[in-house]
DNA sequence: TCTGGGGTCCTAGGACCC
DNA sequence: TCTGGGGTCCTAGGACCC
């Protein structure tokens, strides 16, 4: 007997899994990673999470475990994340007839035998990735992505599972007492809204919503939880993606480390953003036709917050920074409030569509000018870093002010010559 | 003092057309 | 004077995910 199975395997506390691979003092110790600016905690070690530590905690609020528990923080390395992922994925990827990258530490493989056979891939997986990058991975098994989720939670927390479920060697008994008591919030897909509206109707578990009216369901909510129902009970219903699908939009926006306040200063932010997104936009061989950009008050300051922002046509499918930085800069002197005080300001840049040929150029001299100007850009960062040059206040070789804070930061281990990890014996 | 960022998918409703 | 109904496309907003 032979079955098509989905595998989901993903990486125990990534962010913290990988800091430890390069440091080794951190294992047994409560670990936080904090978001950009260190403004909150976005990953947790085990030990954390057992402090009460939760996701999104401000950092200033669980500072003081530092001292009382000897804590470790670190600003989040993207650079050394993304590229462990990188890694981890090319080792599952051999284990796959298909797979389907769905996050940066998270992955659904396609798979088939028999459960013994299921069973034993599953723990070959989780100790080919452990022996060849260093970081944990839980990994479920079961006939749909609903349920390999479920599954792959199960594996997550249960120790004596050894981080591996597979549903075909599970008593169905047990599978059905299991789903009797976990929330069905803990489902993939099921959120709080969903959760409260779920409750009023009596479905409460995963075991509730399993044998819910899917005609009902479907009416009362939406095709996506009428999905769920039925991929709990079996069958597959939720497509998935080998390929990346072309990006629909792509967003730079961060919070500064200092509140901005003058229009001059907004539009330097605006034209380094501009920048960062026509460099993506280079990366990915897109073009935008729609540019947004948005702003944001505190929502934590008293009074009224706002939120500013608006979307434009662009005037034909460009990457082009120049064009981006002016308009970004013009769009923003026209929605933003003299004397409001931002935290935070964004530029997405959307309707995104492959090489346009001969649209993206303008009829005029300048726009070609221009195109060759940003061609000239792009070329030098690829070559020499996204730093290396810029356009206007893009090109400041000082950090300006209210840019991003990284206190506790650790070196790009494994994608920076300099900054390669030194092991002495 | 200090509170993340980047995405996807679905639905409802308006504008417009024939 | 009467004032349908179906289709498409677009956008805003909600919900969810990691």
């Amino acid at each position: 007997m032979s079955n098509e199975r989905i595998a989901l395997i993903d990486v125990n506390n990534f962010y913290v899994s990988c800091e430890r691979v390069f440091d080794p003092k951190l294992v047994g110790r409560p670990v936080v990673v904090l978001s950009n600016n260190d403004g909150c905690v976005v990953a947790r070690s085990q030990e954390a999470k057992d402090l009460g530590i939760t996701t999104g905690a401000p950092f200033f609020q669980v500072k003081q475990f530092m001292r009382s528990h000897g804590m470790v923080a670190r600003s989040s390395n993207y650079e050394l994340y993304g590229d462990m992922s990188a890694r981890v994925m090319e080792v599952l990827s051999r284990f796959g007839t298909w797979q389907e990258v769905y996050s940066i530490d998270e992955s659904f493989l396609g798979v088939q035998g028999t459960p013994d056979q299921l069973g034993e891939l599953a723990t070959r997986i989780r100790a080919t990735v452990g022996r060849s990058v260093g970081v944990p991975v839980c990994v479920g098994v079961a006939p749909t992505k609903t349920l390999a989720k479920f599954a792959n939670h199960v594996a997550k927390h249960n120790a004596h599972l050894n981080g591996v479920c597979s549903m075909d060697s599970m008593d169905p008994d047990l599978i059905e007492r299991i789903q009797s008591r976990v929330p069905v919030t803990d489902l993939w897909g099921v959120g709080g809204k969903t959760g409260t509206k779920l409750a009023g109707m009596g479905i409460s578990t995963i075991a509730d919503l399993k044998c819910a009216d899917v005609t009902e369901i479907r009416k009362k909510f939406s095709v996506v939880l009428q999905r769920t129902v039925l991929e709990l009970n079996g069958t597959p219903c939720i497509a998935h993606h080998e390929e990346r699908a072309d990006k629909q939009q792509i967003m730079y926006s961060r919070s500064f480390s200092s509140p901005v306040t003058t229009l001059d200063a907004m539009q330097e932010v605006m034209s380094i953003y501009a920048q960062r997104g026509a460099s993506r936009l280079m990366g990915d061989g897109l073009w935008a036709t729609l540019l947004t950009v948005t702003a944001g008050t505190s929502r934590f300051a008293s009074g009224e917050a706002s939120f500013p922002s608006v979307t434009l046509k662009l005037p034909r499918p460009t990457q082009d920074p120049i064009l981006l930085t002016r308009l970004a800069s013009a769009a923003m002197r026209d929605i933003m409030r003299p004397g409001a005080s931002y935290v935070r300001g964004g530029v997405v840049l959307s309707g995104l569509q492959p090489d346009p040929g001969q649209e993206a150029f303008g009829i005029f001299e300048d726009e070609v000018s221009e195109k060759h100007v940003g061609d000239v850009l792009g070329a030098v960062k690829a070559k020499f870093g996204d730093k290396a040059i810029g356009l206007g206040s893009g090109g400041l070789a000082v950090e300006p002010k209210w840019s991003m804070k990284r206190e506790y930061s650790s070196p790009k281990f494994t994608t920076e010559w300099a900054e390669l990890p030194v092991v002495r014996a």
